[in-house]
DNA sequence: ACAATGACATAAG
DNA sequence: GCTTATGCCATTG
């Protein structure tokens, strides 16, 4: 797989969390099969336009921290995109992950992209 | 090819 | 819980 294609994975992928919810870097990367890509993730999401039509503030570290030096796509930005969506942060700007966290695309969907299972446990030997 | 740099993640102190 | 160090890997100089 390409890096090029990589990236339009993963935009892919971001496209498809839903408003108020949030995935981690780390999560998109496993999703498509990377599980040690998170900061590729960023810098596709890094490379995107100010313009651009992919919901790029709904994605978070691990923690449910902000962590963007971006100035194209400032934090503040993603902090007030994300409290419009429904997205609450606490006093330390802490997202409760446990909450909005996005449980990910169906299976059927992964099978539609053309991609990995994150977790195929049976078929190996 | 090498070194430095990231919108990350994990472990250790 | 926060800071520092290490691993990670595409991108850039």
């Amino acid at each position: 797989m390409s890096a090029a294609s990589f990236y339009e994975a993963i935009r892919r992928l971001v496209s498809m969390i839903p408003a108020g919810q949030v995935a981690s870097y780390g999560q998109i990367a496993a999703y498509l099969g990377h599980p040690r890509h998170a900061r590729i993730v960023g810098w596709a999401l890094h490379d995107l336009p100010g313009n651009t039509l992919v919901p790029w503030h709904r994605v978070v570290n691990i923690h449910g921290r902000i962590t963007t030096s971006c100035l194209t796509h400032p934090a503040n930005l993603q902090r007030l995109l994300l409290e419009e969506e429904g997205v609450v942060f606490d006093a330390d700007e802490y997202i409760d992950m446990n909450r909005f966290r996005w449980e990910g695309p169906s299976d059927e969907v992964l099978r539609e992209l053309m991609l990995p299972l994150p977790n195929p446990q049976d078929g190996e030997a």
